[in-house]
DNA sequence: AACGCGTGGAG
DNA sequence: TCTCCAAGCGT
């Protein structure tokens, strides 16, 4: 089984800035443990496409671990805006120092040791292990868990099913070339065994596919059904000083855009509450701004009502500091937070506030 | 164990 | 417009 797929691999692996070609790697040549930890983090829940660029930057701007362990918790953070779940940076840094505190700033190749650290889970373990060192160590990702629903046939209902899936997985995964079995397993489900109508003519495991062969492959993996989102709705206050510096506020660590830079404002808070009370968060001539920000989290809605002023040069703002126009850029903010000074931009040319040079 | 946690693209 | 979902983790 794992030897038809090596070979489908050898024929039809993707490239990719981190990985390193199935030949490359038959001649002996591993990657750098560090790249293959940075780009699985970004890769959690997050398309290849999104990926590339982020990891280039961050591999350009710090090239080792010890690099990023020396990096400022605010450029981080800055430099992962706009890429989502914004724990994952926290915990980058913190697995980072983590590496050079305890482990003289080498990857350490074991399963165990790697999940002790801050943000590495179980599937996180397994590819850095696998596909940095060749350990035969199982990947059950998203796309592990459709192909080994549809080759077992298996209905059982997500997340349910996990267990059983990781049977098969592990028992799948070859001694040898498990990293790029690993890989190999997931281009499969990228490229083939995709969720919705998969080309199973394709596939090199379309002989031994037991869904393939009771023709439920498109229904498979089941899964529990989700919650609706409920709507939230808030307000938030962009304030500009005469010297063109913004009044902006960094997130708490935990929660929801921890962390981040963001503008003060109002909680969010249901929509069958009324609207919640914020005072602004410095004194002047505030203004409402004709729209609104639509945003969309993992859980909810959010509606924001965008409120903005020119504040005087000697105003002491009771939330947030004021960060100097050079020092300041849309695309250091989280996605909603952009929305908002977007929103002030409109009819400008809206190319203004993409990720680029500062304004 | 279930929930909180982002975002953008596809259909 | 709306839902789904993408190389999951922490609590």
């Amino acid at each position: 089984m794992s030897v038809i797929l090596l070979a489908w691999y050898d024929a039809n692996a993707r490239e990719m800035p981190w990985r390193t070609s199935p030949q490359a790697r038959k001649d002996g040549v591993l990657p750098d443990p560090y790249t293959i930890w940075m780009s699985e983090i970004m890769l959690q829940q997050t398309t290849v496409v999104t990926v590339k660029d982020y990891f280039t930057r961050f591999i350009n701007r710090w090239p080792t671990v010890r690099d990023l362990a020396a990096a400022q918790d605010a450029d981080v953070m800055a430099e992962w805006a706009g890429l989502g779940y914004y724990a994952r940076a926290r915990n980058l840094l913190k697995c980072a120092r983590a590496i050079v505190e305890e482990y003289d700033g080498v990857f350490p190749a074991d399963h165990a040791a790697l999940l002790t650290l801050p943000g590495i889970g179980p599937y996180t373990a397994a590819a850095v292990s696998s596909i940095a060192f060749d350990l035969p160590h199982a990947v059950l990702d998203g796309n592990v868990e459709r192909v080994m629903a549809r080759l077992y046939d298996i209905h059982t209902p997500l997340p349910a099913a996990k267990p059983e899936l990781m049977e098969h997985a592990k028992a799948l995964t070859p001694q040898q070339r498990s990293g790029d079995y690993a890989q190999a397993v997931m281009d499969l489900g990228a490229t083939i065994c995709t969720p919705k109508s998969p080309a199973c003519g394709i596939c090199p495991w379309r002989d031994p596919c037991a869904a393939r062969a009771a023709g439920t492959m498109a229904e498979l993996p089941k899964k529990t059904p989700k919650k609706p989102k409920p709507i939230r709705h808030g307000t938030v206050y962009l304030g500009r000083r005469t010297d063109g510096a913004w009044l902006l506020e960094t997130r708490p660590e935990k929660g929801l855009l921890g962390g981040m830079l963001g503008w003060p404002g109002s909680d969010w808070v249901d929509s069958s509450l009324p609207h919640p009370d914020s005072t602004p968060p410095a004194k002047g001539d505030w203004e409402e701004l004709e729209g609104e920000v639509r945003h969309t989290f993992t859980h909810f809605h959010l509606i924001l009502r965008v409120i903005t002023a020119d504040l005087a040069s000697e105003t002491t703002p009771t939330q947030g500091e004021f960060v100097a126009k050079s020092d300041f850029s849309p695309s250091n903010l989280p996605t909603v937070m952009r929305k908002a000074f977007d929103l002030h931009y409109q009819g400008v040319s809206p190319q203004m506030t993409q990720r680029g040079p500062l304004l």
